[in-house]
DNA sequence: TTGTAAGCGTTATCAG
DNA sequence: CTGATAACGCTTACAA
C-alpha cells in the first residue's frame, strides 16, 4: 500500500517527479527515471488509479448497455469492444438491461455520476434517447434513423436480400417472425421484406406476420401460430434474428414439416450456432466483430475530443447460404 | 457540472451536511433535509462518485474473468452476477481473457491499482491463483480442488449420472468427447465417467477419449474422430459441454447417424439452445444463475468484511432427459 | 444536529 | 529537467 511519496522519498525525488517519470517517462532524465524505476520496484508500487481518475476527472471505463447480454451475437459485439477498450485504456462496464427502461436509466447515471466517460447502446432505441444531452452515447447495432453516432449495417438491404433469395427460390407465401413490432430492427427489416415483395409484383399479407421478441421461445410458437392454418401456409419463414429462427426449425421439427424441403427458413446475425442448427442456418452474417470495434473507436475519439466526422458507419453484411433453404415444394 | 459546495451554498448549510443528507439521511434534521433536497433538485446535482471513491478508497467494482463471454453457459452466469452486484451498489468491469496468461494478468492489474475490489474467476484455474493474495478472488464456476472461496457443482457426480443414464440404456461403448485434457473441469468429469464405468464393471478405454477444447467445432471434429473407427464403434458419446455436444450433433448427421437410434449424445450445462437441438440435448443443468449470485454474495461480503463461513458453496445440479439419448441400437 | 477542517493520492502549474 | 504546492470533490473525526 505504499504510495507516490514514499517512492519519492526512496528515489531521492519529488513527487512531481515520480508522477512524471510514469506518465511522461520522456520528459525526466534517464539517470532519474531509473532511480525511481529501481524505488518503484523495491516498493512494489503501484499508482492508485482511483486518485489518478479523481485528479483527471475521467473515469477511462465505458459502459456497455446490452438489452440480453446470453444472446450470443450481443456477446460476439462486445467482446470486440472490450478489446479495443483494453487497447485503448478503458475498461469496460457491463449493463444488461433486460430491455428495463428503468435499468437503462440507471446505468446511464453512472456517466452523470463520472463513474463513466460514456456509453454504447447495442439496442438501437431511436426513440428514447438519453434524455440528458452531456451523456455520450454511441450506438453499435443501429437502424435507418438511429441518431448519429452510430454503427449498423443496412438492415432494410439485408432483409431485402434474403426475401429475393427466397422468391427467387420459388416461394410466395413468406411468413415472417418479426421482432417486437415497435422495435427499430424489426420496423427496418419488414420495410427490406415489403420491398422484396413489392419489386416481384406481391401484395403484403399482414397475417402472415407473426411478432415475436427475439427469443427461442418465441420463434417457437410464432411457427406454430404461422404454420398452424390448414390453407395458405406459408413455405418458406423469414425470421428476424437466428434465435427465432433455432425456434421456428424445433417448430417445424415438431410438426413433422421437412426443412428445406417442405418450409424454408432464414435467421439474422449468423451467431456462432447457426451453422451447428440442423440443417444448418442460411442467414445474413452481420459483422459483430467490426461493429463493436467500430462503435468502440466512435466513442473513445469523442471521449477524447478527437472526434473524426465519420459519425455514421454503415458497415458491410454478408448473406450466407446454407441448408435452411430449398425450392418451394411443388 | 456543480458540486457540493454550491449544493451547501444554496441550501445555507455545511458540505459536511449535504454529504451526510446524501448518505446518511437518518442523521439529519428532516427540516434541513428538505432544504438540502430542494437545492440538489435546483441545481440538478450529481455526486461525484469519482471523488466518493477516491476518499474511501474502494472502486465499488469488480471485475468478472471469463475464458469466453460468447459461451452462453458463461453468459448466464455474468448476468446474475451483474444483477447481483448492482443490487449491492457495485459496478462490474467485464474482462473477456480469450484463455490467455497476458490478459488475465491485465485484470488483475486491476484491483492491484484499486480499480476494482476484486475478483469473480469463471475459470477454475485451480493451477493458478493469483500470484499476489491480497487480491480478492472467488470463483463462480469452480471444481473439486479449486481454491475456496468457490462455487460449484459436484462435476465428478454430475459426470457420474450422465454415464449411469447411458449404461442404464444398455450401451457399452460411450466414447468421451472431453475439454483439453488438463482443463479442471475435464478432469472432475473423466473422473465421473470412469467411476460409472467401474461401478459397472467395465473396463476404461483410453481411445475412446477424444480431446476437443469446448468450442462447438472441436466437438464436430472430435466426434468425427471417435465416430470413425469402423468397429467397435461408439455407441454413445459423452460430451463434457453442450457446444460440443452440438458439433457432435452436426457430425452425426453428416455421418449419417441417426440420434437417437442409432448414436446417444449427452450434454453439460443445459445452455438456452440446448432445449432447441434436434433432437433435444439431454443434458446436465447447471444452476447458472444461482452459481453467479452466490458468488457475488462471496465476494462482495468478503470486500465488506463480514465474510461468512459458508466459504466452499456447492449447488445442486439437475440430469435433464431429453431427446438425443436412447436405448443403444440393436 | 450541525459545522470546521484535515486529509485521500494524484496531476498540473509555475518557478527555479 | 526538477521541485514546491495548490487543487480535485468528497467523507469523517471532532468540536460546538
Amino acid at each position: 500500500m505504499s504510495n507516490i511519496r514514499e517512492v519519492a522519498r526512496l528515489a531521492g525525488v519529488s513527487v512531481a517527479t515520480v508522477s512524471r517519470a510514469l506518465s511522461h517517462p520522456e520528459k525526466v532524465a534517464p539517470a532519474t527515471l531509473e532511480k525511481v524505476q529501481a524505488a518503484i520496484a523495491e516498493l512494489d508500487y503501484r499508482p492508485n488509479m482511483l486518485a489518478r481518475n479523481f485528479r483527471q476527472a475521467r473515469a477511462f471505463a465505458i459502459v456497455v448497455l446490452v438489452p440480453d447480454l446470453s444472446n450470443s451475437f450481443f456477446a460476439t459485439v462486445i467482446r470486440a469492444i472490450e478489446d479495443r477498450a483494453q487497447q485503448r485504456g478503458y475498461v469496460v462496464l457491463l449493463g444488461d438491461t433486460r430491455d428495463s427502461r428503468v435499468r437503462e436509466r440507471s446505468c446511464l447515471r453512472l456517466v452523470e455520476t463520472r463513474l463513466a466517460d460514456g456509453v454504447i447502446q447495442l439496442s438501437p432505441h431511436a426513440t428514447a434517447h438519453p434524455d440528458r444531452d452531456e451523456i455520450l452515447c454511441v450506438y453499435a447495432c443501429g437502424c435507418e434513423n438511429t441518431p448519429a453516432p452510430s454503427v449498423r449495417i443496412d438492415n432494410v438491404r439485408a432483409a431485402r436480400t434474403v426475401v429475393e433469395h427466397l422468391l427467387a427460390l420459388g416461394h410466395r407465401r413468406i411468413g415472417v417472425i418479426s421482432g417486437l413490432r415497435d422495435n427499430p430492427h424489426s420496423r427496418d427489416r419488414l420495410k427490406g421484406y415489403k420491398q422484396a415483395l413489392r419489386a416481384a409484383g406481391l401484395a403484403f399479407e399482414p397475417s402472415w406476420v407473426a411478432e415475436g421478441d427475439f427469443t427461442l421461445a418465441s420463434g417457437l410458437e410464432a411457427a406454430r401460430r404461422l404454420l398452424a392454418r390448414r390453407e395458405a401456409r406459408p413455405t418458406a419463414l423469414f425470421c428476424m434474428n437466428d434465435e427465432m429462427a433455432i425456434g421456428a426449425l424445433r417448430a417445424a421439427k415438431t410438426l413433422g414439416l421437412e426443412v428445406p424441403k417442405q418450409l424454408s427458413v432464414t435467421g439474422f446475425d449468423d451467431i456462432r450456432y447457426a451453422p451447428y442448427t440442423d440443417p444448418p442456418l442460411t442467414t445474413v452474417a452481420q459483422p459483430a466483430e467490426a461493429m463493436g470495434r467500430a462503435a468502440a473507436d466512435l466513442l473513445l475519439d469523442r471521449i477524447e475530443q478527437r472526434a473524426g466526422d465519420n459519425e455514421l458507419v454503415v458497415l458491410p453484411f454478408e448473406f450466407i447460404v446454407r441448408g435452411s433453404t430449398g425450392p418451394a415444394p411443388g
